[in-house]
DNA sequence: GCGCGTTAGTAACACGAGTTACTTAAGGGG
DNA sequence: CCCCTTAAGTAACTCGTGTTACTAACGCGC
């Protein structure tokens, strides 16, 4: 006894009038001559059967879908440890659902097998595309790209030209190791949020290294070691940062949920922070400030990372003019304890 | 010049038979009678083609998306708060992608605001709904259950007679506090992960209020505080009871992200953990092995809560009987430093 | 040689919308 | 009185698939 679907074949005969009228009213369709009082009576017809029009048929006949996939290109590590992601999709939804999209999730683990989510778009499934952290080794995205999809990147792929919301990682680094150089540090050491791979890391790499050579320090490979994530890989890290005969008397650590684990190393081998050795984080998650001590790191701005991402890929697929294919957004250092620096 | 569609006209006519054969072949229907060498044709013209069914004319013939939604009914703040969400997702997606469908996302703020993941429903855009953090005074969630739709929630709601998967709270809180009471204190306060509306967080109080009564302790109000999700509040919560004339020796904080904020608490009044307070949190977050001190705590089965969740949904979804109709899950206690506990 | 079952396949309809091109009636001008 | 325009609305087609009911050909037994 399940309840019959309303279609629009029935709110047409409960007004009177035929489904083309029903859908020229509902829809809006501009240029069409319908009196105000059928207008009136559609619409009225509509609201008490409850009509809803079933959303396969119309993108069947629109060929819309109305639909965003959002593809995590990225292992399960990085996809817990970023509580930066949460905000992210935060912004994503936000502005989808505001502009009447939906939000598909589809996070892939095994590397190579791009083919997945291709189908997505093959299929007719989505109108367009936002992936998150994109690797170079991928061969789809560009061929997506150049059959004219709708594509944003959040994050970057260097070569291929394709729409794309980020941080200005190399900025928001240099401006993190500049405050350590600032604060009369030479030896600085290096831990990055994961393996070069990943074009954010590099990014703050390559930060890290201007601000050395601004200030004439040479780069020390044997201060920098390769973070992956987690805390795990920053306690090892760190670890093996102290067992140099030479260690650095303070850190970049590019990734705040690292730093925890720097920290707990710092704190087994009784070293204080940031007397014996100052650290300054990336990321500023929310437990940043609550950490002990407090974490000195780069705030950014995620949510509004999803909400330009978001704005930029529904107006490619609206056919707007996009004022600039690639946004890179600010970020902020905020000064807390682990640093070293004077109270502000 | 865009490459047309593929459809299943085009490669009937390259194998040189009718549409309803090719539909037979593809979708393996059984009881049907084609000879080997017309399969093997038709499969062949369907790859060269590179033949993808139209995802929206199929779902309109077959009345099924193939598709799941889960409804995140909580704020932004918990979202984040979570990194157990992000596992719990990781396993959603991983068994629907197996079992072959996609999982959209809906997360929503506006409390009362429930029509909006209704329509979900009402325009058929997907098969099953899994709801995370289900709130008692949603009116609609018992409605889409009397009709027989497809629904599992992640948490319970009391009164209400639908499939769910959770974690034992109860049980949970219960062995936490029970550990402390053996350690020896006498005086233990509470602060909840969040406000007693959400029934995780009743549960929680409960298994702290069980353990208190078994041991013959009385519940004293006066170190009960209220957490909501993040750090902050639990930094609060903790300042309120060292401002107790006679303060707790130890507290259950019933959230690592919510302890956090206590240890921070803690550590600004100088007072020692645990020497002079005992800390056990709940969820095991990423971090909590790296915290200064390490965080005593109870771990969650986040990504096979997504597992199952996901499991019996598709069951429902394909008719098959379920054996269960609310699985509980078990936790387990993690002992580190913060309790003081004996290092086991 | 006739009827019957089996094999291999197809024509035609359903799903629920959007859309193009056409019809009908009423009003207006000469 | 006739022609022309405009307002109001509709019949019929499209989108791409799944599915039911039917047909044609073949082999077989009697």
């Amino acid at each position: 006894m399940a309840k019959k679907r309303v279609t629009s074949h029935d709110v047409a005969r409960l007004a009177g009038v035929s489904r083309t009228t029903v859908s020229f009213v509902l829809n809006d369709v501009p240029h069409v001559q319908i009196s105000e009082e059928t207008r009136q009576r559609v619409l009225e017809a509509a609201e008490n059967l409850g009509y809803r029009p079933h959303a396969a048929a119309r993108s069947l006949a629109t060929r819309q879908t109305h639909t965003l996939a959002l593809v995590l290109y990225q292992t399960a590590d990085r996809i817990m440890g970023d509580a930066f992601l949460a905000n992210v999709v935060r912004g994503l939804s936000e502005i989808a659902q505001q502009r009447g999209f939906r939000l598909l999730l589809h996070p892939f683990e095994g590397i190579g097998k791009s083919e997945a989510y291709v189908s997505l778009v093959s299929e007719n499934r989505i109108d367009g595309l936002i992936v998150s952290g994109p690797r170079s080794d991928d061969e789809q995205l560009p061929e997506l790209c150049a059959e004219g999809f709708p594509l944003v990147l959040l994050g970057q792929l260097n070569g291929a030209d394709i729409n794309c919301v980020d941080v200005d990682n190399t900025a928001a680094a240099y401006r993190a190791v500049a405050h350590l150089i600032k604060l009369g540090h030479t030896r600085i050491g290096l831990i990055t949020n994961a393996p070069l791979e990943y074009t954010a890391s590099t990014d703050r790499w390559r930060g890290y290294c201007q601000a050395l050579t601004e200030a004439s320090l040479s780069y020390d490979e044997s201060v920098v070691r390769y973070g992956s994530f987690v805390a795990r890989s920053g306690y090892q890290a760190m670890g093996e940062l102290l067992a140099l005969a030479e260690p650095p008397s303070a850190t970049f650590v590019a990734s705040d949920e690292v730093a925890v684990g720097a920290l707990a190393a710092l704190h087994e081998q009784s070293l204080a922070v940031p007397e014996q050795m100052a650290i300054v984080g990336f990321d500023d998650i929310p437990l940043a400030r609550y950490l002990v001590p407090s974490l000195t790191t780069v705030r950014l701005p995620a949510y509004e990372l999803g909400v330009r991402a978001a704005d930029m890929l529904i107006q490619t697929i609206e056919g707007e003019n996009i004022a600039e294919k690639k946004i890179l957004l600010n970020t902020q250092l905020i000064i807390r304890e682990s640093c070293g620096s004077k109270p502000q």
